[in-house]
DNA sequence: CGAGCACTTGATCGCTTTCAATAGCTGTGG
DNA sequence: CCACAGCTATTGAAAGCGATCAAGTGCTCG
């Protein structure tokens, strides 16, 4: 069975993202009058989804997996501006023509809507409009939290401000406390760490490096990611040690 | 007659901000509605309108003058993460506590909100929610386009990529076209400048200079800037020249 | 006239990039 | 089964860009 045919008539109600994407604010009527607009598509790691310039047909959710917002100079510098995890919205209603390359970075399932008639239920629906606006504020958030990173912080707080950022959602995915040791495995190559962080690959590497060997983080295999102290971490990072979380 | 006084009583069918801020698709009965939970602040330049970590208890429009939001870390690395204009929006309804510090660039004015009669008219308004919506979309594409310049952009690149969003800015503003040269004042110091920028002030200052000998751009004072090839100075930001712009 | 501020310019330092070589892993085909 | 290509990642050496430290200019205002 293919990822897609995993989720094809999949009833929204028992969407595994149903109560954090788009349509999370939805009554029953309105979920159904999604239903009928709505359609999967999956993609391979590496697939490009959308190309920068392209025209927009559909926008979506990401279901499972993740996907990567990037931007491309003409000479080949690439920054990352998004990173896109299930629940994570993709496509601007109003807007035709796509701004960014949006990539699969591991294997992906997209909750497609065809762009005409969502745009109609933005209209017809505040509970859409309401969600996209709190989702669209939160990505304004976690942008401006990359500004600071990207402006201001050395290369060692960078991979430890990325680190502690995807340790963070893990922990909140799993509802493991931030107490004791995190485990995870990283979803980025290095060299998507680096167009995220704006490094080089080679600094990517050198930093984690550094980490292991300070005992800031342990590693097993490439990957796979061990934090024993996140408050040693977050101090690495830059970042205010005293629990302070935005709500 | 205090700049505040100017526009205290203004009717809001005469505001300057009424077509832009996040009122723009308001009817004549909402407008009424606004105009009772509204009340004007005036701040001098320099002066901080909201320290991150405070209680936010109001929001508003930016009515005239420069607001700048920015980040600051424990040891003073300062990035400013966001340029406040005429019409732009400050606080996320919802929100209790400010994330950012904002303070006034220049001499400035808002139109501010009492937060919870406004959270109510979120609601009961969806004129007012769909334009915020729209407004944080483009604030959030101006941020990912800022990431690109933190990221990735050498300093000359940076301060060419600054200069050209003000004078875009500015010729928008003034209706002018992008033929012929552009003149405007620069409204940040070169301090201001390298926090946008995440340089250094020193580093903007040869930069700028280093421009001004090449003919790129022309200083009369410190803050009058006139460009002479509005297509030279976007070959000198990295960015497409073949003006392909955003819709 | 002198204090204070914004800005410029010079000299040096150091972090990150660049260039380059190598290791480890996976999948393919002889 | 092994050789080899292709990819990801690590590590080293050298170079370059922007930061840092420092001095000085020009302007405004008391």
């Amino acid at each position: 069975m293919t990822l897609k045919a995993q989720f094809d008539h999949t009833n929204c109600g028992e969407c595994p993202i149903r109560h954090r994407a788009v349509c999370a604010h939805c009554e029953r009527d309105e979920l159904e009058e999604l239903e009928g607009i709505k359609y999967y598509r999956s993609f391979e790691a590496g697939q490009t989804i959308i190309w920068s310039g392209d025209p927009m047909n559909f926008v979506g959710s990401v279901v499972s997996g993740i996907a990567s917002l990037t931007q491309t100079m003409e000479d080949g510098r690439t920054q990352m501006v998004g990173l896109l995890l299930p629940s994570d919205f993709v496509g601007r209603p109003g807007r035709e023509i796509a701004p960014y390359d949006v990539v699969a970075t591991t294997d992906l399932v997209m909750c497609c809507f065809r762009k005409k008639p969502f745009e109609e239920m933005m209209v017809t629906t505040p509970h859409i409009a309401q969600r996209l606006l709190q989702m669209t504020l939160d990505e304004l958030d976690a942008a401006r939290e990359w500004m600071l990173v990207l402006g201001r912080k050395t290369a060692r707080e960078k991979i430890a401000s990325l680190l502690s950022i995807i340790a963070r959602r893990d922990a909140s995915i799993h509802q493991s406390g931030m107490a004791g040791p995190i485990v995870f495995d990283l979803p980025l190559t290095r060299e998507a760490m680096a167009d995220y962080l704006g490094l080089t690959l080679e600094t990517v590497s050198r930093q984690i490096s550094a980490l292991k060997k300070d005992q800031v983080i342990t590693l097993e295999g490439k990957r796979h990611v061990t934090i024993p102290d996140m408050g040693r971490l977050m101090e690495e990072a830059g970042d205010d040690t005293d629990g302070g979380f935005l709500v």
